[in-house]
DNA sequence: ACCTGAACACCGTTCAAGT
DNA sequence: ACCTGAACACCGTTCAAGT
C-alpha cells in the first residue's frame, strides 16, 4: 500500500476493495503467478494485494497448498484441447504434451501439482480426454484406469523437474554436479556407466518427454492389472 | 541450548563445541531428518543444534537445497543391494523397491530429490547397477540409458505423491476431493469416467508402484531411442 | 581462513476482538 | 457471519566485523 499511491485511478475501472471471495482470490493469486512465479504467491502478499489482512484469506480458503491446487485447476482451462486429426496415439501424445507444455510455463506449479492434485471441472475433462484416447487405442479399461494416473504423473514429474533447474542457479549447479560425476565416473568401479558415456545424458528434454510417453503408452498397453480385465 | 542443560556431560562423549565440517553439519542433518521430519531440517535449527549461528553453516553449504540433496545421498547408503537370486527383472524390482521404500520412509526426502538429484557415489552406485541389470535383460544400451532416468523419477515420484498425502491433513483432504469427484462424474459428462468406476481408484499403492514398474521395464525394451542404438 | 552477531526481508497461521 | 490487527513462532540469506 505504501508503494501504490495510483489505486483510486476511477472508481469503475478498479475499485479500491472488491468484496472478497474466493473467485477473486484465485484470480488475483493467478495474476501475481503469471507476473512473478507461484514462490510469490503467499497468503501475506495476496492479502496485500487485495487490500486486506492475510487472516482474511482463510475465510475463503483453507491453506496455502489448496490455494496452489486451485490455481493448477484455473490453468488446466489454457491447455489445448486434443487436435482432432491424427492415430489415437499422436492425439494422445499431443494432449499429454500440451499439459505438460503448460507446466514447463509455470515452473513451480509442477511441484505443487505432485503434492496436491487439482480436482475441479478441468482436471476431471483431462482424464476424461485421456481415456477416451486409451479405449479408442484399444487398451483395456482397467489399464487405462491406472495407466491415465501414470501418464499425468510422469509428465507432472518431468516438468516438475525440469523447472527447479531453470529456476534457480542453485538448483542447475547440482545438476551439472550429476553431469560431471557421470563424465567422471571409472570404468574400473562403474563400466557400465562408462561404456555408455554420453548417452546417459544424449537428448533434447522434448525428445526424453515424448520417448518416455511411447515407453509408457507401450507398456499400458502389454502388461495386465494384477485385478484382471477379463473377470471384470 | 535453553533446553540442553544435560550438554557437558564428558568431554570425550559429548565435546560441547566440535570443529564444524561439512561431515559433521550433513550428519547432524540426518539426525534432526530422522527425529523430526526434513521441514525441521533448516539452516536456524540446523545451526542451534551444532552450538552456533546459522551464518557459519553457509562456510560448508551452499544453501537448504544443496543440505537437503547431500542427506538424500547419504541415506541412498542405507538401500538394500539387488538381491543374488531371481531373474534380472525380478532383482531390478527389488533394488527399485528398495529404493522407494527407503523414500517412502522418509518422505519429504522424495520431494527435495525431484529437485534437487544427488550426485554422490551412493547415486552413481545405483544408477550402476541398475544398468548392469538392464544390460543382463538385453536391453539395448541406449534404451537402458534412458530407461535408468525415467525409472527412478518414477520411484521418487511415486513415493513424493504418495508423502505428501500422509504428512499432513490438508493434502489428505485435497486428495479426497478428488476422490470424490471422480466417485460423483455424471455419465453424461464424462462417461468414461462414470464407466470404469472404482477401477480408477483400485488397487493398493504397493500394487500400482509395482505394475508401473512392469510398465516401464516393459516398454523401455521396446521402444527405440531417437538416436537409434544400431548406428552408435 | 574461518566464524559469527545482528540485521534484512520475509513467511504461515491463529485468535480475540470488532463490525 | 464476516473480517481484521496484532501477535506467535518461525524462515533463508547476507555482510561487516571479529579472531
Amino acid at each position: 500500500m505504501t508503494e501504490h499511491p495510483a489505486a483510486p485511478r476511477s472508481r469503475r475501472e478498479r475499485p479500491a476493495k472488491p468484496a472478497l471471495a474466493r473467485e477473486g482470490i484465485v484470480a488475483a493469486a493467478v495474476e501475481i503467478m503469471r507476473a512473478e512465479g507461484l514462490q510469490k504467491v503467499t497468503m501475506r502478499r495476496l492479502a496485500q494485494e487485495l487490500d486486506t489482512g492475510p487472516a482474511s484469506l482463510y475465510v475463503y480458503v483453507a491453506n496455502t497448498a489448496e490455494l496452489h491446487a486451485a490455481i493448477l485447476d484455473e490453468l488446466l482451462g489454457t491447455i489445448e484441447r486434443a487436435p482432432a486429426e491424427g492415430t489415437w496415439r499422436e492425439r494422445l501424445e499431443a494432449l499429454l504434451t500440451s499439459y505438460t507444455a503448460m507446466l514447463f510455463e509455470h515452473p513451480s506449479l509442477a511441484r505443487a501439482a505432485l503434492a496436491a492434485r487439482p480436482s475441479g471441472e478441468r482436471y476431471l475433462n483431462l482424464i476424461e480426454t485421456l481415456l477416451a484416447l486409451l479405449a479408442e487405442g484399444g487398451i483395456p479399461p482397467g489399464q487405462a484406469a491406472w495407466g491415465v494416473d501414470v501418464l499425468l504423473q510422469y509428465a507432472t514429474a518431468t516438468a516438475a523437474e525440469q523447472a527447479t533447474r531453470d529456476q534457480s542457479p542453485d538448483a542447475d549447479a547440482e545438476w551439472d554436479a550429476l553431469t560431471r560425476a557421470l563424465r567422471g565416473a571409472s570404468a574400473d568401479t562403474h563400466p557400465h556407466i562408462a561404456a555408455l558415456g554420453p548417452q546417459l545424458l544424449s537428448g533434447q528434454p522434448r525428445q526424453r518427454l515424448s520417448w518416455g510417453f511411447h515407453v509408457l503408452i507401450d507398456g499400458i498397453g502389454h502388461i495386465p492389472t494384477p485385478t484382471g480385465d477379463s473377470c471384470e
